[in-house]
DNA sequence: CTGAAAGCGCTTACAG
DNA sequence: CTGAAAGCGCTTACAG
């Protein structure tokens, strides 16, 4: 409000550091110094230019920072959107970045490989600072060279002996492993598993972990020989047939694990839609305890992987990594079975 | 693979223009007119920057782009995610921006107000090109004063008078309406609406627009005295408390009207846990027609509102805008019902 | 059609 | 602790 300002504004319009600085008596270095929160400023010079800052509305343009020195963005690279599991990732997300000067800003692959290759190069020709990857699917090559340019943290992708990248899990092996002992728990005898054809076979693929698990678990139960996966892609029509195939075959399975809750959901609806009944006739679990999970026309039994956590964590290993660390960290999470109405028990157990 | 580049490499080991420009022996201003397709510059000279630009894999730093001309960069700010009427939007975005140099990048609200103003002051600082708002919950002023410094396109958020930005958007009052003659069509007489509390109420909101649609059509059918339009927020406990209010309070109504599918799925699970059975006790329509209406779990009759292609005309839009355009264009597409099992009719019409 | 020079708004050494 | 100068990698006028 005040009007004593007698200092000349800057030529354009526009309120650079030059104006700050002209704004506040001081150098722009010793601007620039204090938007960094860099040291060797006085905490008088400080609070001049904090009040300029204040009083004009400036704001750095970070295309200009980025030239130099960081860009104070992060970029979060996720396969596609609509996955119910997601909002709990980005809100552990923005739990981690909270009080930094980092933004995240968002690519979204939409399941194309292409589109997600050219998403992560747009991010890194915009010089972030670092980057999130969700569930990536990349060619390794390319990951590797990324990772050797910039900071790198990877959720939903197992590589324990990576050392470019950090990576943060929930332990899917276990996961799969819980999925057939509660199903056994609740009465179950022949369950089977049906997943994404989305996915490029490897062990560090979370749906193969989880396979994995789940076919381990068989075997400890003595059900070596009934192990049973099918493959559909993500389609529902897809996902019905596949249903249709196991539910009819010889020796059809009585409860069924698709590999994550998005995809659960569409088993449900080929289930149903072929007129079985959920828990009675075929019990169902899914994989992310995701919100849709809760609602009463789902109530699907689902394991709990602890999304905020996992978020909240690769936040934080990434302000590490752009904060200078270069040893390579990976974090697991603890799995969790969360019981609902698809898993309540079949109508004739000894069936 | 030829060995035979005698010209120095440039000084650092990054690829520059600087780079390119050595590499191809022409100027750097010669290189750069060629990046930016800009016209004056002979085949010739093209092919032979565009096979440098290719051999040494070179692409813009777009920071160093953006400190003068664009960054080629649009921003999509989107209230919230796990809509799971977005992913239409997206693809029609992503069509739209399809054989350009622009890549989208995602900021996401997470229904906070104040996160949503910092996320798009934060793609103002990186000198996006233009943004595209996803439902935005922003304060007038605020937006009218960032339309006027850059190029602007919301999505549902009705304004047909706005002369700084474009709109684009479903028509809602006639959706609206088309919900109600649909309901009574299917031998409902007591429809009830059931929205969200998280609107400002203005006439711009599309779930206001919505409300305006359903009340002129209970209206029209001379149902005017029974028009019911309760809220509720988001979270499905709100939900259900307020579903059991209608439910079992006098004169209850035979037909739900969830305002967004979202929503309306939650009113689903809400019905059938408080014991009533969709479509004979309560019928139920939804808006979006969005992935999960199809389910055999919620068969959830629904409003298509072409999310791709307003998703493809935002893009559109935007583009023109950043070309220069700089009057106004408010585009609607028009809704349509889509039936499914949750308005199949009551079980006895007549009650 | 082509190029040399200035400049965008910051940060980074380097002096003082 | 503070500041003057160089420079990041492009684009933009402006000459030729």
């Amino acid at each position: 409000m005040s009007q004593d300002s007698d200092t000349q504004p800057a030529r354009s319009g526009r309120t650079t550091i030059r104006t700050v600085a002209e704004h506040s008596g001081v150098s722009v270095a010793a601007v620039s110094k204090v938007l960094r929160n860099a040291y060797g400023v006085s905490a008088a010079l400080r609070a001049r230019v904090e009040a300029s800052i204040a009083e004009l509305d400036y704001r750095p343009n970070a295309s200009a920072r980025g030239l130099r020195g960081q860009t104070y963005t992060i970029g979060i690279l996720m396969v596609d959107i609509g996955n119910p599991f997601y909002p709990d990732i980005l809100a552990g997300i923005d739990q981690g970045l909270e009080n930094t000067q980092y933004v995240p800003l968002f690519g979204i692959g939409r399941g194309r490989a292409s589109l997600e290759a050219a998403t992560l190069h747009a991010m890194i020709d915009r010089q972030m600072d670092g980057i999130i990857l969700v569930g990536q699917r990349l060619e390794p090559k390319v990951l590797a060279e990324v990772a050797r340019s910039m900071p790198i943290v990877i959720i939903a992708h197992h590589d324990p002996n990576a050392t470019g990248f950090d990576t943060v899990n929930n332990d899917d092996l276990l996961g799969g492993r819980l999925v057939v002992e509660h199903l056994l728990a609740q009465g179950y005898r022949r369950p089977a598993m049906i997943t994404t054809r989305n996915t490029d076979m490897d062990v560090a693929d979370v749906a193969v972990r989880r396979e994995m698990g789940f076919s381990q678990a068989m075997q400890a139960a003595g059900l070596g020989e009934y192990i049973r996966v099918e493959r559909a892609e993500d389609a529902l029509d897809d996902v019905t047939a596949t249903v249709r195939k196991l539910l009819t075959g010889d020796d059809p399975p009585d409860a069924l694990f698709g590999w994550a809750d998005y995809y659960a959901l569409e088993v449900l609806s080929a289930v149903r839609a072929l007129g079985y009944r959920v828990p009675e006739d075929v019990g169902l679990i899914g994989y992310d305890n995701s919100e849709p999970c809760a609602f009463t026309q789902n109530d699907l039994t689902s394991i709990d992987q602890s999304g905020r956590e996992i978020g909240r964590k690769a936040a934080q290993l990434l302000l590490e990594r752009i904060g200078g660390r270069t040893s390579a960290v990976h974090f697991l999470t603890q799995p969790r079975v969360v019981a609902r109405g698809t898993t309540a028990g079949r109508s004739n157990p000894a069936g």
